[in-house]
DNA sequence: AAATCCGATGACAACGCTGTCATACTAACC
DNA sequence: GGTTAGTATGACAGCGTTGTCATCGGATTT
């Protein structure tokens, strides 16, 4: 029932290490005696034992996935992606949903790392572009992969998946000074996120070409959460001059300014323009359904657990050699606008 | 840096055994002796190597959790729930996403159990209610807890949490009789869930204690989605003599029907009452809010995974005892009906 | 006071694998 | 044909725990 690495070494008539050989992929064994080795562990159906591999070899099986979201669909997809990458190697996940605020992390982390329970880490805002989360790693001396927005700060030799929310708020905020917009608020995100500077950075950037001067009473503070979009928009469309379109931060925000807008009854599009971030599926379940940028989670976490991976296995192979100052690998994305049912032509003066 | 049982032995002063048995909680230890090791422990901020345990104890640390669920929020409450029960016993979470309709499940179970990766597992719907499923898992000879629908087959001997769907569905349906509805749509769930019946039930005691007769018209296939949601909405709604109030079997289903009947221009709730069942977070954020019943998701994850890990230390503790045939435990939750504003009083005729 | 028992403790093997190093083998060289 | 590089393989020692069993000493019994 329970098929150990000498059950195969046994069928295949050769020892344990030639089979522990074999199934890490090592050089140094023949192409004859490799096939002898795969057809037993086929046979037998072995699978190596995670535990033991893990006390022997010092190096784990298992990444961690560090989050502090609230947003569940992001979370999910997160998961699912990093899931499928781990499955094609036969790693396993360890979620660790923490909160940012608290200083219990550092704790967690090192218990995480130094009790090799895993082989490394992807980081996701607000812990991947927090300084001192990221410090604590490099004493630790364990791979991760940040998934951060493309303004953070980065070391040249750091690993990491960027995502491009400049260019993609700017591409949204463009849509609506198309459809004509000239006075459009923006709702800013928590503070901890640089996602929430870097959204900011492209509606900026997108005014100014247009030749349009950012007020500051069109931006205002606030949170990632339904809740804020509800305060936020009832503020901005409580203003004298209000603006005909909103740029929410991301999609739940987006949700919570069309409620509000719901509450004033306020028309959408036909009086109002709101957009969102993210495309979440939530974001197809509105009314009207959002115009939004395409973040592609799913892929962002699969391609960020494939990096982390690659390094983990790495250490083994190659380790000895080189200064570790070669340059690390950076992914970007870029969110796509969505143009769906909430955006729609300024409303005539 | 990384503190072993010797480190803590020796500055206790005692043998490694010994340390193991102070923090296994086992008996025939000296109370001095224990504090001495409790002590060392403390300060050295000794956390025992879950491989090594794993390896050497044939028991691990980790539970699992199995689901197959479109529900984000559903998930995430679930897998923090299990999370909290796990962190105050120092067990860690695998989680385990899959397909019901596919056969891969009964490898990957058997390859969590065999490889002793998990000390036990919590199953959800649709798993939960799959006998074959079940099946496997008595015969794998592990322990598992199962969150069911109240309905469902168990045996005596089962662990298990209950939901009562079928009261909770009663409430809810009550409570649009209440409101003068005569004509009850109803939304079904996906039919490999035994809540779907569970639900539906409690729709029709509900109906038959107020005398009125179940029509067949008014009770429609779907599945747990938005879209199914919508599709069944419209189709209740575009019948000659179409009902005055909608059952959605869950949240989503009722964001659905909700977005169907803004499509139609019906009014909610003066035209058209709505309710949903589970309360997600998200049935606060549709117009309007949503009617529910409260399905305590976080609780109940964590009272199965409390349940599983008194199971998985009662085998050291215990084990050769009673021949296992005691009754399981079972804990049962009524989901409780929250009034929102998708319900209100039948229009005049 | 000797015999008995039980609670407290430790020595040591084992868990299934990987890392290290020694050894056997093969091919290539002069 | 004998030597020299490799290259392929295996023996063996851990990794940090727990489980088993032996041992020690003090309390209880006769």
């Amino acid at each position: 029932m329970k098929v150990t690495i000498n059950d195969v070494a046994a069928r295949a008539g050769v020892s344990i290490k030639t089979v522990s050989r074999v199934i890490n992929n090592e050089p140094s064994v023949r192409p004859a005696t490799r096939k002898k080795v795969q057809d037993a562990v086929d046979a037998l159906h072995y699978q190596p034992n995670l535990a033991a591999r893990n006390l022997a070899g010092s190096r784990a099986y298992t990444i961690a996935l560090i989050y502090d979201n609230p947003n569940a669909y992001y979370v999910i997809n997160m998961q699912n992606g990093i899931l499928d990458a781990c499955k094609a190697r036969g790693y396993e996940l360890l979620i660790h949903p923490s909160n940012s605020r608290s200083e219990s992390v550092y704790q967690e982390l090192e218990d995480l790392v130094l009790h090799s329970k895993v082989a490394g880490l992807v980081l996701t805002p607000p812990f991947s572009e927090t300084p001192s989360v990221i410090d604590t790693l490099k004493k630790l001396n364990v791979d991760y992969v940040r998934i951060v927005s493309k303004t953070a700060d980065l070391e040249d030799s750091e690993d990491c998946i960027q995502v491009d929310d400049t260019a993609a708020a700017f591409d949204l905020t463009q849509h609506l000074l198309q459809l004509g917009h000239k006075r459009i608020g923006f709702l800013c995100g928590g503070e901890e996120h640089v996602s929430t500077y870097g959204r900011l950075e492209g509606y900026r950037q997108a005014l100014e070409q247009a030749g349009i001067p950012v007020e500051d009473d069109l931006v205002l503070k606030g949170e990632y959460s339904f809740d804020s979009g509800v305060q936020g928009a009832k503020k901005l469309l409580g203003q004298d001059n209000p603006p005909t379109a909103i740029f929410a931060s991301n999609d739940e925000m987006a949700a919570g300014a069309l409620f509000a807008a719901r509450l004033m009854n306020i028309d959408i599009p036909g009086q109002l323009s709101i957009v969102g971030f993210e495309d979440s599926p939530f974001s197809r379940q509105t009314w009207p359904k959002l115009t939004t940028a395409h973040q592609p989670n799913n892929e962002i976490a699969k391609c960020a657990a494939a990096l982390v991976l690659s390094k983990a296995r790495g250490h083994t192979a190659a380790e000895s050699g080189s200064a570790s100052k070669e340059a690390g690998i950076k992914r970007e994305f870029t969110p796509e606008l969505v143009v769906r049912d909430s955006s729609g032509p300024a409303p005539a003066e």
